[in-house]
RNA sequence: CGGGAAGUGGCGCAGCUUGGUAGCGCACCUGCUUUGGGAGCAGGGGGCCGCGGGUUCAAAUCCCGCCUUCCCGACCA
């Protein structure tokens, strides 16, 4: 191809609504356009990227033995009804009233498979069953971020596996977890599987892939002595030392006016001489079970709570007939239900809320003016915490999820009549069921992250992931037959052998033509020019390693073939 | 949804404090000269100054309302 061409006109400036490094790249490189807040137009550049990524997982995917399909985007509510995730999802569907009724525009596509899939899983000899699609799907996120990385319209692909016993299903899981390392690896990732929480999708075992990034919204925690790794929505924090109880401490409580909240208490108390801080202050929080029933959670006040499954924070009105800003845990254990994090036993006393307005109490001390139902994990984990599993302080990464695999069980066939089959004993049995999420339009971005500069003027892609592996510069072609010529000859053999190749061959000086090839980002550039030509040899530069080579004149496409194969298979 | 910043030719910005009818750089068009790392000279085109209302003889500029975009946070009693 030439940049002729292609529809590319690069930006000398980022615009001002880019702040990401990759966000800038995208823009500057004429990759994609923004048409509103969270949705984006990709370009030829930035299709042929795109395009690459989706091959790649196309080919992991098959080779597990996965059948690609294509689900629809609009589905009708009523799919969405019987599995009770038009509510559950309500924050981030976008509906379509049609004059034919009411529709959804997938944000994922389990119920729409599971239609799809019905009339062929009817016997065990159906199964397993493994199909993925590549769909664009639709959120209404709360707020699009930094380019490609999270929008409000995407590409996912996502695999399904449909099994007849939880054993299978998790041997169908391990194929497509096996084609998710392999996937990144060629994307160039280091995407490492965490344990996660499985959110609005369900089900119970599940990893994320997290690449550690700047730009990543999501943090996951890391051992580095025994390689444990979690999200920090599911990490764990190990025991901590457990501290006997001081006999000779008093409650004591103290008038403290309009101080609700741990840091306002801290202060005013702070201010009457008492010797507080806010770690060592409890947070006493009103939680919300399944039943309805209130239970309080306690944790120190430095910390942050992880709501525990299946409660959810009180609001206004559940709150009434509690003191609002003053609540504490005294008296609290026979009339509702009191949780603590393991942390409450780490220290001999505790200030809190004196359970009415305008007043904190200090020396409190678990077992003898407080008392705790059970401990449970409540605090979110923090840089330094203990490993779970041996101990190392564990630190907390910035990352970026890639991809999020689901063993979701029985969570959709146990709700869904129609997801069935006939068992060898002539049994009807709910299929299990799993599902493979890649974030395809954020990969792009993830990728630029790595491997574009900071201020996103120039990149260089990985050999798979390149719009094209090789860039040809003819110095000087407009003005120089030979240099025109040769360029042009040496654009149709590396094409012929197989390479994708882009020609400048617009009339543009040669800083222009470098610095807008640099935003194009082949690893591999050759450079024709008058004063090489006089040698009999062309520049080739392999730009992953920063080397230039001097090649002669008829050697030319074997040197790029083979670097091209060597730079596809090195790890970076 | 809360907080912060910003909307002026395609892009980056100035002008706004102190109202007088819009300017700079890049990009674009024409011509000539250039071409081994964002070229030079000359000429030229393009803007309901985000939208609506108000004040005023007069509004990009002052006042009110709204919209859009970006960043941070969004459960911490």
């Amino acid at each position: 191809m030439r940049t002729s061409e292609l529809v590319f006109k690069s930006l000398r400036e980022t615009p001002q609504d880019a702040e990401a490094a990759s966000h800038k790249l995208l823009l500057r490189g004429n990759y994609i356009r923004r048409l509103t807040s969270g949705v984006y137009s990709f370009l030829p550049l930035g299709y042929r990227l795109l395009r690459n990524v989706e091959r790649i997982i196309e080919e992991e995917f098959d080779r597990v033995g996965a059948a690609e399909l294509l689900l629809p985007a609009l589905q009708p509510v009523e799919i969405w009804r019987a599995t009770g995730r038009i509510e559950k999802m309500a924050d981030v569907l976008f509906g379509v009233e049609g004059k034919s009724g009411s529709f959804v525009l997938g944000p994922t596509h389990e119920e729409a498979v599971i239609e799809a899939m019905n009339p062929d899983i009817e016997s065990y000899r159906d199964l397993p069953k493994l199909v993925y699609q590549l769909q664009t799907k639709f959120r209404d996120e709360p707020r699009a971020r930094f380019g490609l990385m999270r929008t409000r319209e995407f590409i996912m692909a996502d695999g399904y596996s449909f099994d007849a016993d939880r054993d299978e299903m998790r041997a169908s899981y391990q194929k497509f977890y096996g084609a998710y390392l392999a996937i990144f690896a060629r994307l160039g990732l280091l995407a490492e599987p965490v344990e996660a929480d499985a959110g609005s999708i369900g089900g119970d075992v599940n990893h994320e892939f997290m690449v550690a990034s700047i730009i990543g919204e999501d943090h996951f925690a890391r051992c580095e002595g025994c390689g444990y790794q979690a999200n920090i929505e599911a990490a764990r924090a190990g025991d901590r030392q457990a501290v006997e109880v001081d006999g000779e401490i008093e409650p004591k409580t103290y008038s403290t006016p309009n101080a609700p909240g741990i840091e306002s208490a801290v202060a005013a108390l702070q201010a009457l001489g008492v010797d507080v801080e806010i770690g060592g202050m409890i947070k006493s929080m009103l939680l919300i079970d399944e039943a309805g029933r209130p239970v309080l959670a306690l944790l120190p006040g430095d910390r942050s709570l992880k709501v525990p499954h299946g409660m959810r924070l009180a609001d206004d009105t559940e709150m009434a007939g509690f003191a609002k800003g003053y609540i504490g845990p005294q008296g609290q254990s026979p009339r509702m239900q009191v949780l603590a994090d393991p942390l409450i036993r780490t220290r001999p006393s505790w200030a809190s809320g004196a359970n009415e307005p305008g007043s904190h109490t200090v020396g409190l001390r678990l077992g003898v003016d407080f008392s705790v139902d059970r401990f449970e994990d409540l605090a979110v984990v923090e840089d330094g915490d203990p490993c779970p599993r041996c101990g190392v302080a564990l630190s907390l990464l910035r990352s970026v999820e890639v991809g999020h695999t689901f063993q979701l069980g029985l969570t959709y066939s146990a709700v869904l009549p129609q997801a069935r089959f006939r068992s060898v004993s002539g049994e009807e049995l709910p299929y299990w069921m799993g599902c493979y999420g890649i974030g395809v339009t954020r990969i792009p971005a993830v990728v630029a992250e790595q491997y574009g500069s900071l201020d996103g003027d120039a990149v260089v892609w990985p050999v798979e992931v390149a719009p094209f592996v090789v860039s040809i510069v003819g110095v000087g072609a407009t003005k120089d037959n030979q240099v025109a010529e040769t360029s042009a000859r040496l654009h149709a053999s590396i094409s012929e052998a197989g390479l994708s190749v882009l020609i400048e061959d617009r009339n543009v000086s040669t800083g222009v033509a470098m610095r807008d090839l640099e935003l194009i980002g082949s690893p591999i550039f050759c450079i024709v020019g008058a004063r090489s030509l006089a040698k009999g040899v062309v520049e080739v530069r392999d730009r992953i390693h920063d080397r230039t080579i001097e090649v002669a004149l008829d050697e030319v496409v074997e040197t790029v073939v083979r670097l091209g194969r060597e730079l596809a298979s090195e790890r970076r």
